[in-house]
DNA sequence: CTAACATGTTAGTCTATCCTAATATTATAG
DNA sequence: CTATAATATTAGGATAGACTAACATGTTAG
Protein backbone atom coordinates (compact mmCIF):
# COMPACT_ATOMS: atom_id res chain seq x y z
CA UNK A 1 0.00 0.00 0.00
CA UNK A 2 2.38 2.77 -1.06
CA UNK A 3 -0.30 5.27 -1.90
CA UNK A 4 -2.24 6.54 1.39
CA UNK A 5 -5.93 6.96 0.80
CA UNK A 6 -7.53 10.30 0.34
CA UNK A 7 -10.13 11.82 2.28
CA UNK A 8 -13.05 13.21 0.89
CA UNK A 9 -11.07 16.95 0.81
CA UNK A 10 -9.34 17.05 -2.24
CA UNK A 11 -6.85 20.35 -2.00
CA UNK A 12 -3.72 18.97 -2.04
CA UNK A 13 -0.93 20.66 -3.74
CA UNK A 14 1.78 17.85 -3.91
CA UNK A 15 0.88 14.39 -3.78
CA UNK A 16 1.81 13.04 -0.73
CA UNK A 17 2.83 9.70 -1.79
CA UNK A 18 5.44 9.32 0.63
CA UNK A 19 6.79 8.85 4.05
CA UNK A 20 8.27 12.21 4.60
CA UNK A 21 6.64 13.32 7.78
CA UNK A 22 7.90 16.75 9.13
CA UNK A 23 8.40 17.20 12.81
CA UNK A 24 5.51 19.34 13.50
CA UNK A 25 3.35 16.50 11.67
CA UNK A 26 5.30 13.57 13.68
CA UNK A 27 4.50 15.71 16.80
CA UNK A 28 0.54 15.72 16.33
CA UNK A 29 0.21 11.87 15.12
CA UNK A 30 2.06 10.60 18.50
CA UNK A 31 0.14 13.43 20.52
CA UNK A 32 -3.15 12.27 19.24
CA UNK A 33 -2.47 8.44 19.43
CA UNK A 34 -0.98 8.73 22.99
CA UNK A 35 -3.93 10.71 24.64
CA UNK A 36 -6.51 8.91 22.37
CA UNK A 37 -4.84 5.33 23.30
CA UNK A 38 -4.69 4.65 19.12
CA UNK A 39 -8.55 4.75 18.24
CA UNK A 40 -10.61 6.98 19.85
CA UNK A 41 -11.81 10.08 19.26
CA UNK A 42 -9.62 13.48 20.31
CA UNK A 43 -10.35 16.17 21.63
CA UNK A 44 -8.46 19.78 19.48
CA UNK A 45 -7.92 21.58 22.98
CA UNK A 46 -6.31 17.88 24.42
CA UNK A 47 -4.24 18.16 21.59
CA UNK A 48 -3.41 21.71 21.69
CA UNK A 49 -2.92 21.12 25.83
CA UNK A 50 -0.20 18.38 25.09
CA UNK A 51 2.03 20.39 22.50
CA UNK A 52 2.10 23.15 23.80
CA UNK A 53 -0.04 25.11 21.40
CA UNK A 54 -3.42 26.83 20.84
CA UNK A 55 -6.29 24.95 20.05
CA UNK A 56 -6.47 27.40 16.56
CA UNK A 57 -3.25 26.34 15.34
CA UNK A 58 -3.80 22.56 15.81
CA UNK A 59 -7.58 23.07 14.10
CA UNK A 60 -5.57 24.36 10.85
CA UNK A 61 -3.60 21.71 10.78
CA UNK A 62 -6.18 18.86 11.84
CA UNK A 63 -7.66 20.02 8.51
CA UNK A 64 -4.31 19.67 6.51
CA UNK A 65 -3.64 16.23 7.91
CA UNK A 66 -7.10 15.30 7.12
CA UNK A 67 -6.33 15.83 3.51
CA UNK A 68 -3.59 13.56 3.79
CA UNK A 69 -5.26 11.07 4.81
CA UNK A 70 -3.20 10.71 8.45
CA UNK A 71 -6.39 11.43 9.95
CA UNK A 72 -10.58 11.89 9.91
CA UNK A 73 -12.03 14.91 10.99
CA UNK A 74 -15.17 15.62 11.33
CA UNK A 75 -15.32 19.40 12.68
CA UNK A 76 -16.30 20.00 16.34
CA UNK A 77 -16.16 16.62 16.69
CA UNK A 78 -12.52 15.45 17.10
CA UNK A 79 -10.37 13.55 15.58
CA UNK A 80 -9.42 10.12 15.11
CA UNK A 81 -6.13 8.33 13.55
CA UNK A 82 -6.73 6.45 10.22
CA UNK A 83 -4.08 3.30 9.25
CA UNK A 84 -2.11 5.28 8.05
CA UNK A 85 -1.93 7.56 10.79
CA UNK A 86 -1.74 5.39 13.25
CA UNK A 87 1.20 3.45 11.57
CA UNK A 88 3.02 6.66 11.27
CA UNK A 89 2.47 7.68 14.82
CA UNK A 90 4.32 4.47 15.79
CA UNK A 91 7.00 4.87 14.02
CA UNK A 92 8.03 8.26 16.07
CA UNK A 93 7.05 5.88 19.26
CA UNK A 94 9.09 3.55 18.55
CA UNK A 95 11.69 6.00 17.50
CA UNK A 96 11.33 7.79 21.01
CA UNK A 97 10.98 5.29 23.20
CA UNK A 98 14.08 3.10 21.13
CA UNK A 99 16.22 6.49 21.55
CA UNK A 100 15.46 7.07 25.28
CA UNK A 101 16.78 3.46 25.84
CA UNK A 102 19.83 3.87 23.97
CA UNK A 103 21.06 7.14 25.74
CA UNK A 104 20.09 5.21 28.60
CA UNK A 105 21.70 1.91 28.21
CA UNK A 106 24.71 2.61 25.96
CA UNK A 107 25.58 6.25 27.11
CA UNK A 108 24.54 6.19 30.46
CA UNK A 109 22.10 9.44 30.53
CA UNK A 110 20.48 9.78 33.68
CA UNK A 111 16.50 8.74 33.25
CA UNK A 112 15.33 12.11 33.62
CA UNK A 113 17.42 13.35 30.71
CA UNK A 114 16.93 11.08 27.84
CA UNK A 115 13.42 12.63 27.27
CA UNK A 116 13.74 15.78 26.18
CA UNK A 117 16.99 14.61 23.49
CA UNK A 118 14.70 12.15 22.15
CA UNK A 119 11.76 14.18 21.54
CA UNK A 120 14.81 16.15 19.12
CA UNK A 121 16.49 13.06 17.77
CA UNK A 122 13.03 11.28 16.70
CA UNK A 123 12.49 13.28 14.17
CA UNK A 124 16.02 13.17 12.89
CA UNK A 125 17.14 9.27 13.08
CA UNK A 126 16.54 7.11 10.03
CA UNK A 127 14.61 3.83 10.78
CA UNK A 128 18.17 1.88 9.75
CA UNK A 129 19.74 4.02 12.86
CA UNK A 130 16.96 3.44 15.25
CA UNK A 131 16.70 -0.87 14.74
CA UNK A 132 20.54 -0.59 15.05
CA UNK A 133 20.53 1.04 18.32
CA UNK A 134 17.73 -1.58 19.18
CA UNK A 135 19.86 -4.27 18.34
CA UNK A 136 23.03 -3.12 20.36
CA UNK A 137 21.37 -2.94 23.14
CA UNK A 138 19.31 -6.34 23.15
CA UNK A 139 16.31 -5.20 21.43
CA UNK A 140 14.56 -3.72 24.59
CA UNK A 141 10.61 -3.55 24.89
CA UNK A 142 10.33 -1.41 27.18
CA UNK A 143 12.16 2.17 27.81
CA UNK A 144 13.60 3.36 30.70
CA UNK A 145 10.41 4.56 31.87
CA UNK A 146 8.91 1.30 31.77
CA UNK A 147 6.94 2.61 28.34
CA UNK A 148 6.10 0.09 26.04
CA UNK A 149 8.20 -0.14 22.28
CA UNK A 150 6.71 -0.79 19.81
CA UNK A 151 7.90 -3.83 17.06
CA UNK A 152 9.26 -3.00 13.73
CA UNK A 153 6.25 -4.02 12.94
CA UNK A 154 4.28 -1.15 14.83
CA UNK A 155 3.01 -3.43 17.19
CA UNK A 156 2.92 -2.02 20.51
CA UNK A 157 1.74 -3.83 23.94
CA UNK A 158 -1.47 -0.70 25.06
CA UNK A 159 -2.08 -3.05 28.66
CA UNK A 160 -3.57 -0.60 30.36
CA UNK A 161 -2.58 -0.65 34.06
CA UNK A 162 -3.86 1.09 37.33
CA UNK A 163 -1.94 3.59 39.24
CA UNK A 164 -0.71 3.22 42.28
CA UNK A 165 -3.37 5.57 43.95
CA UNK A 166 -6.18 3.48 42.56
CA UNK A 167 -4.31 0.75 44.79
CA UNK A 168 -5.90 -0.17 47.47
CA UNK A 169 -4.04 -0.42 51.24
CA UNK A 170 -2.54 -3.63 52.22
CA UNK A 171 -1.89 -4.34 48.43
CA UNK A 172 1.53 -5.58 47.53
CA UNK A 173 2.48 -4.68 43.35
CA UNK A 174 5.19 -3.98 40.82
CA UNK A 175 5.79 -0.85 39.62
CA UNK A 176 5.68 -1.01 35.52
CA UNK A 177 5.68 2.48 34.37
CA UNK A 178 6.09 6.24 35.49
CA UNK A 179 5.46 9.39 33.45
CA UNK A 180 8.31 10.27 31.35
CA UNK A 181 7.95 13.69 30.57
CA UNK A 182 8.89 15.88 33.86
CA UNK A 183 12.37 15.89 34.93
CA UNK A 184 12.31 16.70 38.03
CA UNK A 185 9.87 14.32 38.99
CA UNK A 186 12.08 11.70 37.83
CA UNK A 187 14.63 12.81 39.91
CA UNK A 188 12.63 12.68 43.02
CA UNK A 189 11.05 9.05 41.85
CA UNK A 190 14.81 7.97 41.40
CA UNK A 191 15.50 9.08 44.79
CA UNK A 192 12.53 7.33 46.99
CA UNK A 193 13.50 4.26 44.01
CA UNK A 194 10.01 4.21 42.44
CA UNK A 195 11.59 2.77 39.16
CA UNK A 196 10.33 0.46 36.95
CA UNK A 197 10.61 -3.62 38.16
CA UNK A 198 10.61 -2.54 41.68
CA UNK A 199 8.05 -4.06 44.22
CA UNK A 200 5.85 -2.18 47.27
CA UNK A 201 3.34 -2.53 49.17
CA UNK A 202 1.06 -0.04 50.17
CA UNK A 203 0.67 0.17 54.23
CA UNK A 204 -1.66 2.97 53.86
CA UNK A 205 -3.69 5.72 52.96
CA UNK A 206 -4.60 8.49 54.49
CA UNK A 207 -8.18 9.64 53.49
CA UNK A 208 -9.57 12.67 51.47
CA UNK A 209 -6.98 12.51 48.92
CA UNK A 210 -4.16 12.40 51.71
CA UNK A 211 -0.61 10.77 51.58
CA UNK A 212 -0.46 6.99 50.40
CA UNK A 213 2.11 5.34 53.01
CA UNK A 214 4.52 2.87 50.98
CA UNK A 215 7.22 -0.04 51.77
CA UNK A 216 10.13 -0.20 49.39
CA UNK A 217 12.55 -2.66 49.28
CA UNK A 218 12.38 -2.59 53.75
CA UNK A 219 12.29 1.15 53.54
CA UNK A 220 9.14 3.15 54.69
CA UNK A 221 8.10 6.44 53.09
CA UNK A 222 4.68 7.80 51.92
CA UNK A 223 3.86 10.48 48.65
CA UNK A 224 1.20 12.30 47.64
CA UNK A 225 -1.76 11.33 45.73
CA UNK A 226 -0.62 13.42 42.50
CA UNK A 227 2.51 11.81 42.28
CA UNK A 228 1.05 8.35 43.05
CA UNK A 229 -1.56 9.18 39.95
CA UNK A 230 2.34 9.28 37.62
CA UNK A 231 3.20 5.88 38.96
CA UNK A 232 1.68 2.64 36.90
CA UNK A 233 1.58 -0.83 38.73
CA UNK A 234 1.01 -4.48 38.38
CA UNK A 235 -0.87 -5.83 41.42
CA UNK A 236 0.62 -8.54 42.93
CA UNK A 237 -1.55 -11.39 43.47
CA UNK A 238 -2.35 -11.82 47.00
CA UNK A 239 -2.44 -8.70 49.24
CA UNK A 240 -0.24 -8.83 52.27
CA UNK A 241 1.82 -11.10 50.80
CA UNK A 242 5.21 -9.68 51.06
CA UNK A 243 6.41 -9.31 47.25
CA UNK A 244 7.77 -12.70 46.39
CA UNK B 1 30.50 38.23 25.33
CA UNK B 2 26.40 37.38 25.61
CA UNK B 3 25.31 39.90 22.98
CA UNK B 4 26.74 39.30 19.37
CA UNK B 5 27.79 42.55 17.70
CA UNK B 6 25.21 43.99 15.19
CA UNK B 7 25.89 45.10 11.80
CA UNK B 8 25.15 48.39 10.53
CA UNK B 9 21.84 46.97 9.48
CA UNK B 10 19.38 47.15 11.93
CA UNK B 11 16.07 45.43 10.76
CA UNK B 12 15.63 42.82 13.82
CA UNK B 13 12.42 42.01 14.97
CA UNK B 14 13.39 39.82 18.12
CA UNK B 15 17.00 39.52 20.12
CA UNK B 16 18.62 36.77 18.81
CA UNK B 17 20.39 36.48 22.50
CA UNK B 18 20.28 32.74 21.33
CA UNK B 19 22.32 30.14 20.57
CA UNK B 20 19.58 28.45 19.26
CA UNK B 21 20.29 28.01 15.50
CA UNK B 22 17.94 26.41 12.84
CA UNK B 23 19.00 23.56 11.38
CA UNK B 24 18.94 25.71 7.61
CA UNK B 25 21.07 28.36 9.54
CA UNK B 26 23.42 25.78 10.92
CA UNK B 27 23.75 24.34 7.06
CA UNK B 28 24.74 27.81 6.17
CA UNK B 29 27.35 28.86 8.10
CA UNK B 30 28.89 25.40 7.95
CA UNK B 31 28.75 25.53 4.15
CA UNK B 32 30.98 28.76 4.59
CA UNK B 33 32.84 27.87 6.91
CA UNK B 34 34.07 24.60 4.94
CA UNK B 35 33.98 26.81 1.54
CA UNK B 36 36.44 29.89 3.14
CA UNK B 37 38.48 27.76 5.54
CA UNK B 38 37.73 29.47 8.11
CA UNK B 39 38.74 33.25 6.90
CA UNK B 40 38.01 34.22 3.48
CA UNK B 41 35.23 35.62 1.84
CA UNK B 42 32.89 33.41 0.14
CA UNK B 43 30.63 33.92 -3.22
CA UNK B 44 27.25 33.81 -2.89
CA UNK B 45 26.90 31.24 -5.84
CA UNK B 46 29.21 28.53 -4.31
CA UNK B 47 27.23 28.72 -1.33
CA UNK B 48 23.88 28.19 -3.20
CA UNK B 49 25.88 25.19 -5.18
CA UNK B 50 27.06 23.36 -2.12
CA UNK B 51 23.68 23.67 -0.54
CA UNK B 52 21.78 23.38 -3.38
CA UNK B 53 19.67 26.21 -3.28
CA UNK B 54 19.51 29.09 -5.31
CA UNK B 55 21.64 32.09 -5.19
CA UNK B 56 18.60 34.36 -4.71
CA UNK B 57 17.75 32.44 -1.69
CA UNK B 58 21.12 32.79 -0.92
CA UNK B 59 21.21 36.27 -0.73
CA UNK B 60 18.17 37.05 0.80
CA UNK B 61 19.22 34.51 4.20
CA UNK B 62 22.92 35.98 4.10
CA UNK B 63 21.43 39.40 4.70
CA UNK B 64 19.24 38.01 7.41
CA UNK B 65 22.66 36.50 8.87
CA UNK B 66 24.71 39.75 8.90
CA UNK B 67 21.73 41.31 10.78
CA UNK B 68 22.25 38.52 13.32
CA UNK B 69 26.22 39.20 13.63
CA UNK B 70 26.77 35.61 12.35
CA UNK B 71 28.94 37.42 9.59
CA UNK B 72 29.72 40.01 7.61
CA UNK B 73 28.19 41.39 4.35
CA UNK B 74 28.96 43.62 1.43
CA UNK B 75 26.31 42.75 -1.62
CA UNK B 76 28.03 42.29 -4.38
CA UNK B 77 30.76 41.41 -2.32
CA UNK B 78 30.79 37.50 -0.71
CA UNK B 79 30.22 37.06 3.08
CA UNK B 80 32.92 36.15 5.81
CA UNK B 81 32.41 34.62 8.99
CA UNK B 82 32.25 37.06 12.40
CA UNK B 83 34.20 35.31 15.33
CA UNK B 84 30.30 34.44 16.65
CA UNK B 85 29.57 32.30 12.85
CA UNK B 86 32.80 31.02 12.84
CA UNK B 87 32.19 29.25 16.90
CA UNK B 88 28.64 28.27 15.81
CA UNK B 89 30.16 26.31 12.63
CA UNK B 90 32.79 24.75 14.08
CA UNK B 91 30.00 23.29 16.58
CA UNK B 92 28.06 22.22 14.01
CA UNK B 93 31.22 20.51 12.22
CA UNK B 94 32.42 19.12 15.80
CA UNK B 95 29.07 17.67 15.91
CA UNK B 96 28.76 16.43 12.11
CA UNK B 97 31.84 14.33 12.77
CA UNK B 98 31.69 13.21 16.36
CA UNK B 99 28.28 11.81 15.38
CA UNK B 100 29.64 9.97 12.39
CA UNK B 101 32.88 8.88 14.31
CA UNK B 102 30.33 7.34 16.90
CA UNK B 103 28.09 5.33 14.21
CA UNK B 104 30.66 4.11 12.64
CA UNK B 105 33.10 2.69 15.60
CA UNK B 106 29.78 1.97 18.22
CA UNK B 107 27.06 1.27 15.64
CA UNK B 108 29.06 -0.65 12.79
CA UNK B 109 27.44 1.99 9.82
CA UNK B 110 29.59 1.72 6.83
CA UNK B 111 31.44 4.55 6.05
CA UNK B 112 29.16 5.42 3.33
CA UNK B 113 26.29 5.75 5.20
CA UNK B 114 27.43 8.00 7.84
CA UNK B 115 27.31 11.28 6.53
CA UNK B 116 23.73 11.77 5.63
CA UNK B 117 22.81 10.16 9.13
CA UNK B 118 24.73 12.86 10.40
CA UNK B 119 23.80 15.78 8.28
CA UNK B 120 20.26 15.02 9.73
CA UNK B 121 21.36 14.41 13.80
CA UNK B 122 23.95 17.39 13.81
CA UNK B 123 20.56 19.77 14.30
CA UNK B 124 18.88 17.39 16.87
CA UNK B 125 21.53 16.28 18.90
CA UNK B 126 22.76 18.41 22.22
CA UNK B 127 26.46 19.41 23.06
CA UNK B 128 26.01 16.58 26.25
CA UNK B 129 25.28 14.00 23.44
CA UNK B 130 27.50 15.03 21.38
CA UNK B 131 30.24 14.38 24.38
CA UNK B 132 29.24 11.83 25.59
CA UNK B 133 30.02 10.07 22.08
CA UNK B 134 32.72 11.41 21.28
CA UNK B 135 34.02 10.26 25.22
CA UNK B 136 32.31 6.66 24.55
CA UNK B 137 34.81 5.87 21.60
CA UNK B 138 37.77 7.72 23.10
CA UNK B 139 37.92 10.57 22.03
CA UNK B 140 38.53 10.35 18.34
CA UNK B 141 40.66 13.35 16.49
CA UNK B 142 39.38 12.64 13.21
CA UNK B 143 35.85 11.21 11.36
CA UNK B 144 35.91 8.17 9.04
CA UNK B 145 37.20 9.58 6.59
CA UNK B 146 40.06 11.29 8.09
CA UNK B 147 38.47 14.84 8.74
CA UNK B 148 39.80 16.75 11.96
CA UNK B 149 37.26 16.89 14.53
CA UNK B 150 37.32 19.84 16.63
CA UNK B 151 37.56 19.95 20.22
CA UNK B 152 35.22 20.67 22.70
CA UNK B 153 36.86 24.65 22.78
CA UNK B 154 36.28 24.79 18.88
CA UNK B 155 39.57 24.12 17.75
CA UNK B 156 40.45 22.56 14.78
CA UNK B 157 43.61 21.25 12.70
CA UNK B 158 43.27 23.21 9.74
CA UNK B 159 45.99 21.88 7.98
CA UNK B 160 45.93 22.07 4.41
CA UNK B 161 46.67 18.34 2.61
CA UNK B 162 48.47 17.56 -0.81
CA UNK B 163 45.96 15.76 -2.69
CA UNK B 164 46.79 12.33 -4.54
CA UNK B 165 46.54 13.79 -7.58
CA UNK B 166 49.07 16.21 -7.06
CA UNK B 167 51.93 13.58 -5.72
CA UNK B 168 54.45 12.90 -8.13
CA UNK B 169 55.53 9.70 -9.78
CA UNK B 170 57.83 7.43 -7.45
CA UNK B 171 56.19 8.94 -4.02
CA UNK B 172 55.24 7.33 -1.16
CA UNK B 173 52.43 8.83 0.48
CA UNK B 174 50.00 8.15 3.94
CA UNK B 175 46.48 9.05 3.00
CA UNK B 176 44.98 11.29 5.38
CA UNK B 177 41.47 12.15 4.46
CA UNK B 178 38.86 11.59 1.56
CA UNK B 179 36.05 13.46 0.51
CA UNK B 180 32.94 12.22 2.44
CA UNK B 181 29.92 12.95 0.52
CA UNK B 182 29.80 10.93 -2.09
CA UNK B 183 28.71 7.55 -0.66
CA UNK B 184 29.00 5.48 -4.26
CA UNK B 185 32.83 6.62 -4.11
CA UNK B 186 33.38 6.09 -0.61
CA UNK B 187 32.18 2.57 -1.50
CA UNK B 188 34.41 2.21 -4.17
CA UNK B 189 37.77 4.13 -2.11
CA UNK B 190 36.52 1.22 0.35
CA UNK B 191 36.89 -1.55 -2.05
CA UNK B 192 40.29 -0.44 -3.33
CA UNK B 193 41.46 0.17 0.73
CA UNK B 194 42.23 3.45 -0.34
CA UNK B 195 41.64 4.90 3.43
CA UNK B 196 42.86 7.10 5.93
CA UNK B 197 46.17 5.79 7.29
CA UNK B 198 46.73 3.06 4.27
CA UNK B 199 50.32 3.79 2.69
CA UNK B 200 50.78 3.79 -0.84
CA UNK B 201 52.88 4.46 -3.65
CA UNK B 202 52.63 6.67 -6.85
CA UNK B 203 54.14 4.28 -9.49
CA UNK B 204 53.24 6.35 -12.41
CA UNK B 205 50.98 9.71 -13.64
CA UNK B 206 49.87 9.10 -17.19
CA UNK B 207 50.03 12.32 -19.09
CA UNK B 208 47.16 15.06 -20.14
CA UNK B 209 45.39 13.63 -17.31
CA UNK B 210 45.29 10.35 -17.42
CA UNK B 211 45.35 7.88 -15.11
CA UNK B 212 47.42 7.33 -11.88
CA UNK B 213 49.35 3.88 -11.14
CA UNK B 214 49.58 2.93 -7.73
CA UNK B 215 50.81 0.62 -5.28
CA UNK B 216 48.49 -0.31 -1.84
CA UNK B 217 49.61 -2.89 0.30
CA UNK B 218 51.27 -5.00 -2.08
CA UNK B 219 48.35 -4.63 -4.99
CA UNK B 220 48.87 -2.43 -8.04
CA UNK B 221 45.42 -0.47 -9.51
CA UNK B 222 45.40 2.50 -11.23
CA UNK B 223 42.40 5.45 -10.81
CA UNK B 224 41.59 8.76 -12.99
CA UNK B 225 42.60 12.33 -11.49
CA UNK B 226 39.18 13.02 -11.07
CA UNK B 227 39.09 10.64 -8.22
CA UNK B 228 42.68 11.37 -6.84
CA UNK B 229 41.68 14.78 -6.74
CA UNK B 230 39.14 13.76 -3.63
CA UNK B 231 41.96 11.79 -2.03
CA UNK B 232 44.48 13.79 0.58
CA UNK B 233 47.66 12.61 1.15
CA UNK B 234 50.61 13.39 3.36
CA UNK B 235 53.78 12.53 1.40
CA UNK B 236 56.13 10.15 3.01
CA UNK B 237 59.64 11.45 3.46
CA UNK B 238 61.80 9.94 0.80
CA UNK B 239 61.18 9.21 -2.84
CA UNK B 240 61.14 5.50 -4.11
CA UNK B 241 61.46 4.60 -0.38
CA UNK B 242 59.01 1.88 0.39
CA UNK B 243 56.30 2.58 2.82
CA UNK B 244 57.96 2.36 6.36
C1' DC C 1 37.07 51.74 -22.41
C1' DT C 2 33.09 49.47 -23.52
C1' DA C 3 30.24 45.25 -24.83
C1' DA C 4 29.23 40.86 -23.41
C1' DC C 5 29.20 37.53 -19.92
C1' DA C 6 29.29 36.10 -15.26
C1' DT C 7 27.76 36.93 -10.90
C1' DG C 8 24.64 38.90 -7.39
C1' DT C 9 20.47 41.12 -5.81
C1' DT C 10 15.58 42.51 -5.56
C1' DA C 11 10.64 41.86 -6.23
C1' DG C 12 7.02 39.10 -5.80
C1' DT C 13 5.23 34.28 -4.56
C1' DC C 14 4.67 30.10 -2.09
C1' DT C 15 4.30 26.66 1.80
C1' DA C 16 4.50 25.30 6.53
C1' DT C 17 3.66 26.52 10.93
C1' DC C 18 2.45 29.34 14.38
C1' DC C 19 -0.27 33.33 16.58
C1' DT C 20 -4.45 36.55 18.25
C1' DA C 21 -9.07 38.06 17.93
C1' DA C 22 -13.52 37.30 16.51
C1' DT C 23 -17.11 33.99 15.69
C1' DA C 24 -19.56 29.70 15.74
C1' DT C 25 -21.09 25.42 17.76
C1' DT C 26 -22.06 22.25 21.41
C1' DA C 27 -22.97 21.25 26.17
C1' DT C 28 -25.01 22.43 30.50
C1' DA C 29 -27.40 24.67 34.40
C1' DG C 30 -31.46 26.54 35.81
C1' DC D 1 -35.67 24.99 26.59
C1' DT D 2 -32.93 28.95 26.74
C1' DA D 3 -28.67 31.53 28.59
C1' DT D 4 -24.21 30.84 29.64
C1' DA D 5 -20.02 28.38 29.64
C1' DA D 6 -16.93 25.53 27.34
C1' DT D 7 -15.03 24.20 23.14
C1' DA D 8 -13.79 24.68 18.34
C1' DT D 9 -13.26 27.14 14.10
C1' DT D 10 -12.35 30.89 10.86
C1' DA D 11 -10.15 35.22 9.55
C1' DG D 12 -6.20 37.56 9.17
C1' DG D 13 -1.31 38.10 9.97
C1' DA D 14 3.60 36.87 11.14
C1' DT D 15 8.03 34.43 10.30
C1' DA D 16 11.36 31.30 8.24
C1' DG D 17 12.78 29.56 4.33
C1' DA D 18 12.67 28.57 -0.42
C1' DC D 19 11.61 29.67 -5.62
C1' DT D 20 11.39 32.24 -10.39
C1' DA D 21 11.93 36.13 -13.16
C1' DA D 22 13.63 40.53 -13.75
C1' DC D 23 17.24 43.73 -12.88
C1' DA D 24 21.88 45.41 -11.28
C1' DT D 25 26.76 45.19 -10.73
C1' DG D 26 31.44 43.51 -11.78
C1' DT D 27 34.80 41.52 -14.75
C1' DT D 28 37.03 40.79 -18.91
C1' DA D 29 38.12 40.49 -23.91
C1' DG D 30 38.94 42.85 -27.52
Amino acid sequence: MKTPKRSHLHLEHSPPDEETLTGPVEDYLKAIYEIGRGNVSVATNDIAQKLGLTAASVSGMVRRLATQGLLSYERYRGVMLTETGRRAALRTIRRHRVIESYLSHALEYPWDRVHDEAERLEHAASDELVNRMAAAIGEPVVDPHGAPIPSREGLMDETVHLSLAELGAGYGARVVQVSDDDPEMLRYLGELSIVPGVELIVLGKAPYDGPITLRIAGTKLSIGPALAAQVMVQPLSDPDAPAH
